[in-house]
DNA sequence: GCCTTGACGGCAA
DNA sequence: GTTGCCGCCAAGG
């Protein structure tokens, strides 16, 4: 049978199922953990086309200084915004979270096979 | 079929 | 410290 190769929009939600309740990731850190750290904004492109089916906390994941970049996405940032201050993460600024934190590394995750083969 | 945009990031000037 | 450009890959116009 197939070996069911994962994608890369398949490591992504992968990626984003295992951030924890109450921390957020950035775009970099999800393509550095897939080995491909110039492909940040990929990440973005399939979280873009994230079924909403998948209940993915996609409201984790902003960019590399932690400002809700997507939160237009969700409707409104202020969505975005009341979904991360439910979690109790830190707020530096009304669009802006504490990475430092909150910040959560997907390689810090052992449950995560985000070794890339050869 | 070409050009522009996009939920980004790193580096140079 | 700030501003701008390039890289990466895909979809839309």
């Amino acid at each position: 049978m197939s070996p069911a190769i994962p994608t890369f929009p398949d490591r992504v939600y992968r990626v984003v199922a295992h951030i924890p309740h109450g921390r957020v990731t950035t775009y970099g850190l999800i393509a550095r953990s897939l080995g491909a750290p110039r492909s940040a904004r990929m990440v973005g492109w399939v979280l873009r086309r994230t079924p909403p089916e998948m209940n993915l906390p996609c409201h984790r994941v902003v960019n590399r200084i932690g400002l809700l970049s997507g939160g237009w996405h969700f409707g409104h940032p202020d969505i975005m915004r009341d979904l991360l201050r439910d979690e109790s993460i830190p707020f530096r600024d009304d669009y802006q979270v504490d990475l430092s934190t909150c910040l959560w590394n997907p390689a810090d995750d052992p449950d995560l096979d985000s070794r890339h083969v050869p």
